[in-house]
Parts: structure tokens; C-alpha cells; sequence
DNA sequence: CGCACCCTCACGACGCGTAAGAGTTT
DNA sequence: GAAACTCTTACGCGTCGTGAGGGTGC
């Protein structure tokens, strides 16, 4: 049994906070003392969990109230649906965290950047297309695919693939210092490209996707941020500009 | 040359914001052309970047005026900064998803929550307590001390170990339907502390943290939820209540 | 009796959304 | 000339913060 302060507190908000949500009925208390004061149980706790994630989600008081107080109102799937949603903006500030080093390299650099790249991941709509985008790059029929090309070669021809593909990330990170518009580092590119290939084949369009992947995944991300923390930015950069060089020379 | 219409989409906001920050003083445009248009260039388009990540980061456009204007203020330091803070602010998510996973736990056995649980993740003041937390979690020192403890073992004892541990988990992933408080699953937490101590001894109030961070770091996670999507929970659960009586019965 | 809480009522602020009315560019 | 932008001015709203003035629990 939660008193106004206790309740808040708990919740890391005000008590103000409490009681507004009181009066505009979003959350009114399990009980109510002789004196005038509120009182909350388990009940209302995990009521105030489900606003609290809903206006996590940029959700208005209104909407929200609509939202819980609706008939048939799951609280396992409202659950089962926030963590997508919370995972979908892990994702967006991913794609902040690689605009900020993207920045970093081209302010380091002296390079103009598009504007379409300084706001990369906080623009809303796009993040349509980004989601599009990774559920295909992880879509289970190219991971089986891929998997079964790279178990269809001997230990010793993985083993070289590895080495090759490190060799060209190497490269990559001895050319940072360099312009990523280079004929260097398009070669470079090229050769990934190519290394790629012992997986899956990407359409020209597919590459920039993947290479981003590089900054926004952490299982890549990590690695690469060993090597260099401005390597998977790099990377991504000079993919970009070798499908543009590409689609342009093919007329497209 | 942007107009207020394409810097406004190109940021995901609306021109009404872009005039607003106009009028508050906090990106002026880089020119007024002689028609009373608004144009910006490069220079304006990278301090609405910096508005932007400081707004996404909950300061007030005031402070923000206050930061960016101030003498002496570094963009690439300010990205560095922001780097960090969009790292938090993905934490603050993970634990976000993972109170979602506990509370989805708790709801299916039907079992109470304490209030201080339900809001993982939301309350502010926390989140330094978990910062410091993770810090001495991947502590250079704890690490290479366990990194050193792991190699000094042979590749047979090395593989025994593993498979032991993954036996745990196995064990744990059977144990979940069960209620993560009954004598069988704080066996189970112990056999897991003694295969823990192959790597390091982390204290009994260390231990919770290190079993949330399955829940939290994406490496882990990642391994836990192919197993069970809720299996990184209930060794949470587990081990924080394993915790609770072990430090009871001490006396403590 | 003090102290920390509780209550209600009310004003105000921040960050825009929205609409009106008029001019500009293509 | 029609469409799609631009401008200024101005009102209002959601979500509380911040008191004021007074009662309650321990």
C-alpha cells in the first residue's frame, strides 16, 4: 500500500505528476483514506508501468487513457508489443550513435556532408524503410542461404575467407586517413565487395544496407570499434559513394 | 541552400520549428535573401544537428542556446559527448525491455512485484547507481584478471567448462515454469556461482548485477533469448532472490 | 510540538500546432 | 493563373512545475 510520494518515487516522477494523472482520470487510486489521501496498490502500480512505457513511446495522456481503459485491454500483449516498439528505438538511437561518428569523420576530414546524413536517424519516416530494410538483411531465407554457401566450403577455405575479409577491413583502416571518395578506397570497396560474395550476393542497391549494418549492429560494431572507432563510419561512407559511382556509370 | 521547408523535412521536424528556432534566437538562418526567405547552409544545417541530439538528450531549448552559443564550444567534443550520453539512454532501453521480460514472468506465475522492480529503467536517479555498476562490471582490471584465470586453463578443462555452464542454463530453462523461489532453482543458482568462479569471485552483491547484465548486454542476451526469450529474466529473478536469503541468513 | 507528509486551487511556462491573411516563386 | 511555397501575427493546448494556504500522521 503506496502513498502518493512512495508511488512516485518508485516511479522515478513527481508527486504532482501522481495526482494529475488522478485527476485526468488516467489513474486514479486503488483506495482513498477517510482523510482525503490516495492510496496504491499492486493494481495501479503496473497501471502506471503501462503509461509510463506508453508516454515512453511519445503516446499523449489522451491516447493512452483510450488505450488502457480500452475493453479487452491485454496487459501481456500491450507488454509483448512495448518491447518491439523499445527495441525499435534502441535501433533509432543506433543509427544516432553512426550519424555522430559519421560527423566526427567528415568534420575531421573537412568533407561537406549532405543534409540527408547530419539528420540520419532522427527523421521518423525513414525509420519505415530502415525497418524494412533490416528485416530483410536478417530475413531467415538469406541467413539460411548464406550459411549453407559458407558450410559448403572446406575448414581450410573458411579459414582463408576469414583472413581475407580481415586483410580488407585492415585496408579499410589504413585509408581513414584518406579522402573515402578515393580511387584507393573504391578499389578497396571493390575487393569487399567480392569477399562478400562467398555468402551471398547482394544486389548494388543491397550494399550500402550491409555496410551500415557494420555500425549499427553491435556484434559488428564491437569488432570494428576495436580496430578503429571511426572504421564502421569509414566503411559505410565509401560503400555509399561506390554505388553511387556505380548506379551512375551504369545509367542508372 | 536550403529553404525552411527542405532543412525542416531533411530534420524530420516541421517548418513551424525551424521558424520557432529562428525567433528564439537559436539557429538563425545563414542568410535573409531580399523577399524575407530564410536560407540556410552547411554551418546552420550542422548546429540544428547539435539542437536536435541536445533535444533528443531532454534539455530545454534555452540550454540549449546557452551550450551551443557558448564561447569556446567544440563540435566534435560535443559529438564525443553525445556519443556517450545516446550509449546511456540505449542502456536505460535495454533495462526498459528488460523489466518488460520480468514483469511478463511475473505475470504468468501470477506472482507479486515489487514496486522498486516494476519500474526498472524509468526512475532517473538509478541510472547513475547502474552506470557505476557496468563500469566495475567491465572493469580493465576485473576483466583481464578473468581473461588471465580462463587461459591458465587447458583446452580440455576449458571445454569442460563451457559445458557445464550451457548445462545450467539448460537447467534454468527447464526450471522456468516453476517458481524462480523454490529450492530447486536456488540449487541451480548455486551450481551457477560455482561455475562463475571459474572466470572471477564476485561478491554475493555483485552477483545480481551480473546476472541482469544477460538481460541487458546484447551479447548475452542475444545467446539467452535463442534458448528462451525468458530465460535472461528468470536468472534475474533467480539469482536476486537467491541474494536476498543468502545475505539473510548471514545476518546482514 | 515539530516535521514530513497530505490535500485543493490556481497561475504560468515551454514547445510548438494550427489558422488567418497576404506575398512570392515556378 | 494555379499550386506550392514563403512570410508575420496570434491564439491555444498538453503536461506538468511551482507556489499558497491549510489539514494529517507519528
Amino acid at each position: 500500500m503506496l502513498t502518493v510520494k512512495q508511488i512516485a518515487e518508485a516511479a522515478g516522477v513527481s508527486s504532482r505528476t501522481i495526482r494529475y494523472y488522478d485527476l485526468s482520470g488516467l489513474l486514479p487510486p486503488t483506495r482513498i483514506g477517510a482523510n482525503g489521501y490516495r492510496y496504491y496498490e499492486q493494481e495501479a502500480i503496473l497501471k502506471l508501468q503501462q503509461i509510463l512505457f506508453y508516454r515512453e513511446l511519445g503516446f499523449s495522456l489522451e491516447e493512452i487513457g483510450e488505450i488502457i481503459h480500452e475493453e479487452g485491454f491485454n496487459l501481456i500483449e500491450a507488454l509483448a508489443e512495448h518491447r518491439l516498439k523499445l527495441r525499435e528505438k534502441v535501433n533509432r538511437l543506433e543509427r544516432l550513435v553512426s550519424t555522430v561518428d559519421n560527423t566526427i569523420l567528415h568534420l575531421q576530414e573537412g568533407l561537406y556532408m549532405k543534409a540527408e546524413d547530419v539528420f540520419r536517424g532522427f527523421s521518423e519516416e525513414e525509420q519505415v524503410k530502415y525497418e524494412k530494410a533490416a528485416a530483410a538483411r536478417y530475413d531467415p531465407d538469406i541467413v539460411q542461404a548464406s550459411n549453407r554457401r559458407w558450410n559448403s566450403y572446406s575448414r581450410e577455405r573458411q579459414a582463408e575467407i576469414l583472413n581475407g575479409s580481415n586483410e580488407i577491413y585492415n585496408e579499410f583502416k589504413a585509408l581513414i586517413p584518406a579522402c573515402p571518395y578515393s580511387n584507393e578506397v573504391m578499389a578497396t570497396v571493390f575487393k569487399w565487395r567480392k569477399s562478400i560474395e562467398h555468402f551471398w550476393t547482394p544486389s548494388l542497391e543491397q550494399l550500402p544496407g550491409l555496410a551500415e549494418t557494420y555500425s549499427v549492429d553491435p556484434r559488428f560494431k564491437e569488432k570494428f570499434d576495436k580496430m578503429d572507432p571511426l572504421l564502421a563510419g569509414f566503411i559505410y561512407e565509401a560503400v555509399k559513394n561506390y554505388v553511387e559511382i556505380e548506379t551512375g556509370i551504369t545509367g542508372n
